[in-house]
DNA sequence: ATGTTACCTTAACCCGGTAAGCTTACCGAG
DNA sequence: CTCGGTAAGCTTACCGGGTTAAGGTAACAT
């Protein structure tokens, strides 16, 4: 059953995210083969790849964000801000609004015990967080109003908040109460930045 | 060919390892198989992944060492010293004598080189920085003479020292003198170990 | 001699990922 | 209306890391 005129890039791609987003939840990341993506979304193999780099781009690929969100938060600070308090207010904030991206989002635990369990997303985690890393070192170092090792304080930073968010993850897949678990996180989080704050005064 | 009199199992696994360092360093570890190294080896692909896990084992197996150096160095320091203390000290000892799991050892660019120019490396290394991790952060759990997040602890240790060895491989692959870039090792260590000792004062 | 154990072999397979080349649909220009 | 280009798919075939099963042989003990 070839092309009927259903084409559409952007489509195709959606619904094979969609579809292998389902697979993984039902039965786990790494019991899932791409072939069998690419069969329950209709398409082959090839076409999985021509739409995803990696398998684990599947699941995770509006990571990409993340890396802007931390630029941003550094780069529209305002002058009297310094970097660490900068992304502290900008994690509080996404904390706040239960953003996708914090483990704070109501119905996600499923979704987090799946990456859990899958050393392969957690692989491409670690992977990530070295981006962010890296991109955060390249904003401080063009940042005229940050002088200092721009390389270390985006590793303690990137490495304070894992320890913040896997922490909090732990708690949720727990059965912590979500509204206590926030507030627990912010204190946490606060914490750890306090760290960051005093060693780098 | 199969089997003469020189049996033994311990023989074969440093033999294969040998042999493949010396191809890693001659082509790069991403440009040779398994297969080739079985053959270079006089051994069968089966018999390659009964000594080694993984094919980046082949090179960093004695990366374990690493943890062990880690966890002795807050069991084992004096009870006036602190965790991040003992551990600076350990890293200054290690650079001092040139350990080879510092990037100050002798004659180990092409090492080096090799491991920067393989992202297969690279991801080990990302891996087993985690590893490290948690072991230190169980060794500080488990330490009653520290009371504190551990977890955060660990963390920031471990990235704080991977900022520092990254930029001193990176130095010594740019052609530094050996015994200028060894002061400046030290300088970037206290001054990062600094930062640790400020904020968890 | 016989059995056991440790080591190794071959052969076949799985999975993620890549390459090459053909087909189908759509779109805009003549 | 047709011609041609481009984009999205497809199939087929391959590669490399890693696993499994089944069997052979040296050495050593009984």
């Amino acid at each position: 059953m070839p092309n009927r005129g259903d084409r559409g890039g952007s489509r195709t791609r959606a619904h094979i995210a969609d579809v292998a987003t389902g697979l993984f939840l039902e039965r786990g990341f790494d019991n899932v083969t791409i072939v069998e993506v690419a069969a329950a979304a209709g398409v082959s193999k090839v076409t999985v790849f021509a739409h995803f780099d990696r398998k684990e781009d599947l699941l995770l690929d509006r990571l990409p964000d993340v890396v802007e969100i931390a630029r941003a938060a550094v780069r529209e600070r305002a002058d009297e801000v310094g970097p660490v308090e900068a992304i502290r207010r900008t994690l509080l904030a996404l904390a706040a609004e239960r953003h996708g991206l914090s483990a704070l989002a109501e119905g996600i635990e499923p979704f987090l015990r799946m990456i859990r369990d899958a050393p392969t997303l957690i692989a491409r985690l670690r992977a990530f967080e070295n981006e962010v890393e890296v991109a955060l070192a390249a904003e401080l170092a063009s940042d005229r109003r940050f002088s200092g090792d721009g390389a270390l304080l985006a590793a303690l930073v990137v490495a304070a908040y894992r320890i913040v968010a896997v922490e909090t993850v732990r708690r949720r897949l727990a059965g912590d109460d979500l509204g206590g678990l926030a507030a627990d996180h912010r204190e946490r989080l606060n914490r750890a930045f306090e760290v960051l704050e005093r060693g780098t005064a």
